[in-house]
DNA sequence: CTTAGCAACGAACACCGTTCGCCAGGACTC
DNA sequence: GAGTCCTGGCGAACGGTGTTCGTTGCTAAG
């Protein structure tokens, strides 16, 4: 049997072929390259063999995507806090960091619904405590679906401008990304101040600050925009 | 001569090749089904041409594809309005009209910083009126910086939703939407009422309502947040 | 012992973006 | 007028992609 290979010895250098261990494969890939560096052929050739291996376990990339997906998704920690501001908060900075911590899959949430277990006993720890506070079931349910399209915008376009700035060999993605900046700066600088009386004073405000910093502040201002909505205490109920 | 044609009758069907047509092309391609179905084999064929011949007009396709995205930048409007929230709804309803009008295209914002002679005369225009209404100059850069963001996200997630819709054969698009939602909902509503107390009840505002009526509250809510971030007027300055 | 089912997988299909090298024609120089 | 350079056009090819087909070999059930 010369063509064939001893088949218990053939391939599998790195483990046996399953469905977890090949979204475990994935998530490695999106986790430091992005979701565009997944390739079946790659994910195969890690088990040393071909793509038409993973059919068995996947039905195609989308679906293994997916799956993907649905793990990190499972991965959103319950929120904290006392008060209803606080809960949001702690949900958004959760959803924020876990999606951070995982590439660019951020960028499939988009126009998929969450769901899952886990994900139905956050929304009603945290719709129990916007309905406890009295806002008005519209602001609590919609304002958590906008929050949470800005969440994921902000979690991806983070990814997508680190990349940008890791590009620039070395150096530290920080410094790198505040020179990045700064040659928007100068070109909005050199802009006639009598022509642009709003726009030059705006500048330093324009371009301060980090990621994180500007992040909080949407969704602090966005918070304060729910509260503005609800009706003054003892105010809504004349009996009661 | 067998092998090669006669040279000024060969090709060129549709137009001769140049910068504005390739990008007209892939415009009506993104407009009407997206920016992945955009690919220079596809532009090329248009003009009864190889994909080499676009490369003499067109660095690469990403190039091509920022040149479209700078076409669709300059389409969107001057805001209009009285008060500073008049105009920034205005800016965003206008944004967002003009992204959901070219496919996905929007998705290309994501990690780049607008630039352009026109974009600079809108955001002189709306800091100017933030400015004169005392919104803090961190609230007014930043603010825009997260509604610009929101915007771009909910035209992305409409597109793909739409498409979601439209794949299912004919029927109005709203209507099919509607019927999607309805299979959370049903999922949602077959969850044990005494386990979920909060979420059940609010079922039905968690899915009301058209894309265009959230978007809006979106829109009006950040605003509102900005809002409650502007010092109440007299009180900022002892003197002046 | 036979047979059914299934994971595995080599090969191929139809695409993709991009590059190479050649060609034709116009413009400019000598 | 002849020669040279430049540039747009473009056929062919390279190395990649997701997916499908048809076959193999193993295992478990009958």
């Amino acid at each position: 049997m010369p063509p064939t290979l001893r088949p218990a010895a053939r391939g599998r250098a790195r483990g046996v072929l399953s469905l977890e261990a090949i979204v475990d494969e994935a998530m490695r890939i999106i986790d430091r390259e992005g979701i565009d560096e997944v390739s079946m052929r790659r994910i195969a050739g890690e088990f040393d063999t071909g793509p038409a291996s993973l059919y068995a376990h996947v039905a195609n990339k989308d679906d293994l995507l997916a799956h993907c997906l649905r793990r990190v998704v499972s991965e959103v920690p319950m929120p904290t806090g006392e008060t209803w501001q606080e809960l949001v908060r702690s949900w958004a900075f959760g959803t924020h960091n876990t999606f951070v911590a995982h590439g660019d899959i951020v960028r499939l949430t988009f126009g998929t619904i969450a769901e899952g277990p886990k994900f139905v006993d956050i929304m009603e720890r945290i719709l129990g405590a916007l309905q406890a506070a009295h806002v008005p079931p519209r602001v609590a349910t919609w304002g958590l679906d906008v929050l949470s399209l800005y969440v994921a915008a902000d979690a991806y376009e983070g990814w997508i401008m680190g990349r940008i700035f890791e590009d620039r060999s070395g150096r530290p993605t920080a410094e790198v990304g505040q020179e990045y900046f700064q040659q928007f700066a100068e070109r909005l600088a050199a802009l006639p101040a009598k022509q642009y009386p709003a726009m030059t004073p705006n500048l330093t405000s324009l371009m301060s600050g980090g990621g994180d910093e500007r992040f909080a502040f949407g969704v602090d201002t966005f918070i304060a925009g729910m509260a503005a909505q609800v009706p003054a205490e003892g105010a809504d109920r004349a009996d009661g």
